[in-house]
DNA sequence: CATGAATGAGAGTTCATTCAT
DNA sequence: AATGAATGAACTCTCATTCAT
């Protein structure tokens, strides 16, 4: 029976998502996955080779790859369309088919970033913030003189920054929500974003 | 020698603060505290009951209460010295006795927040950000009309952004550095994020 | 269909005493079986009973009571057709069959004195070597004097003459070649063997 | 109690060669050697990494050399000293030292040979059969006409010879006498093999 | 008080055997 | 008769915790 094996191959990795994502790879047993569906934790290797073998078929290297595709996307569009306006409508079509994809694998990408202890992605997070702040550093002034920062202090603020960029992102695909209202708030936070540094670079 | 006994147990409880602020909970062995300070995994347990025991010394709810404290209080001095000046010499010295003793419990912090698997922390820093949300609350307007958000949305997003600004904290505190360095850094965060919230809610 | 059924039967035979060579009991997996013959593992189960019921099937205990019937008609032969010529006519068409026949069972023959762990056989070589060594003492004068061994040191060397012969022609089974070149090196090592022999037991 | 911890490690030891020397290093369980001197699995894990680090430090890789050299030493000494006679005083002497050294070692030498499935030793018979062949090779004539042996059935036979020259060895090792009685029987099988070996090489 | 050897529960993994289809 | 998914026991290895010394 063909469509009864991939049916349990799939609830295998349905519940492996689910659990990877709720607790990450080390914390995550194999128990508990078998558990989740009512099978054996020995069938579980019918399927698949081992539990690596089962991480990497539902949390695919390849995503990363296209994450930081994007994110390079995202801050070249918005500085070549300087002066910022978050609300344009080439911007939000843009954005739309992005964070629309990006809520499709949300579980995926979570533990990407933040569930990733005993995976290959430990610093997945680390790389993607040093990709944004070298992409956006051509493109930044010096900050203003008043806040006095020395340069060591404005690369670890722009860290810091970039940093919480992604993580609020993160945070907006980790929510149950509409796609509607996810692309709503996506823009409104934007908006927060965009001018929290425009307050920061403008004389 | 009462003075000899309380050393080894201060010495347990540096070296286990400092492997649970690297590794976390789960991932901190008792053989690695034992190792950092050169006793044996069994004298641990003649000072502490167990390795939760040992944690919750370590790491103190009452710090989780205390953070709650300073929070609100932030928040209340904020809007109720509007409009707001994040420059501001008031502003400055409070922050600056704040930022201060956070620093020195720095890595309890990240324990509590960021390391917490394992723990009674695990749902610490929702609770923050519900405890933000509710205080800053009261001193919103509702959203400017064009970003459309609706009450759900508009709630997730404060949510999201409360979030931020815990991580983007959490961030500073995480990061080696001058005690000045970390002052002027926070002030400038500050900046950006009451500027983005500023262009969220004026008119 | 009982031919039908047979062939399969005889099919998981088949690839049994080729694994089973190859890989010892222990080492083979009924996966390996049913993927040589491209069934399933189940089926084998439709024949045999268990892996241990399969393996006996197809490696009889009777063969080695054969072997041993074999063994003591050689060195019979041998000893009343004294002196001792290894490449007389009648020596040699009796054990061109017989060395026909043992490479008709060569695999049988190594899995059951070589490859037996976890099987009934583990003692068969001990056990022929001890009945050789047997049949043959009653033919042997005691070993000449300045040889200085004693009646144990006596037993231990012919044991491991015996065991060395048995090898010998266990290790002229395993090797693929002609049945032509078997014989001529059959031939040859009896020479080494009796001569050795003759060395140690004439004056 | 250093001395306390130092038995029990060579209790592991001992029962460890002891172990793998009745069954090999696969079929060796890690609780075999634990129930053999009474002590819990997980407490040999105190004393080595792991079952392959426990099996090198009982059965190390560097006697395989020493076997190796004492092997090529046994057959230029044999060769140089022609006509070869097994009792001279100089073989005796020689060998003596070297079959009591052997004899120390001889549960080892038994696990490289016989019992190394699983193990890196696999190929090492093999090895040292090919290395004796080779060193064996310079010294010989082509064989005597009459026992028309081709070019490929003599190789074959000259490494079934010495596979067995080294497993008689290998079983006068294996059974438990005096060094004395031992060095009787190697002398015993030397002459056994000389001579074996003059009759196919002499005209 | 201090030690660290010892334990035992539980992890990931393999595979002979079973059984619903 | 044939399948192969499913099971469960057994393996190697880890580590919090205990306890005799």
């Amino acid at each position: 029976m063909q469509s009864k094996k991939d049916e349990v191959k799939k609830d295998i990795e349905a519940a492996a998502l689910q659990t990877f994502f709720e607790k990450g790879f080390v914390e995550t047993k194999m128990s508990d996955i078998a558990d989740a569906i009512g099978i054996s934790v020995g069938n579980i290797y019918t399927y698949f080779k081992n539990k690596k073998d089962l991480f990497y078929s539902v949390v695919p290297p390849i995503l990363v790859d296209y994450l930081k595709k994007i994110l390079v996307e995202t801050i070249h569009f918005d500085n070549q369309h300087f002066p910022v306006d978050a609300d344009s409508e080439a911007r939000s079509s843009l954005f739309q088919a992005q964070i629309d994809l990006l809520a499709t694998y949300n579980r995926q990408i979570i533990i990407i970033f933040e569930k990733n202890k005993g995976t290959s992605y430990v610093n997945a997070k680390n790389e993607l913030v040093d990709l944004m702040v070298e992409t956006k550093k051509a493109y930044l002034t010096p900050p203003s003189k008043h806040h006095e920062l020395n340069p060591d202090e404005h690369m670890a603020m722009l860290h810091i920054i970039a940093h919480h960029i992604i993580d609020m992102n993160l945070d907006l695909l980790k929510r149950e929500m509409s796609a509607d209202s996810r692309r709503r708030i996506f823009q409104t936070l934007s908006v927060y974003q965009l001018n929290g540094m425009k307050s920061l670079y403008d004389s």
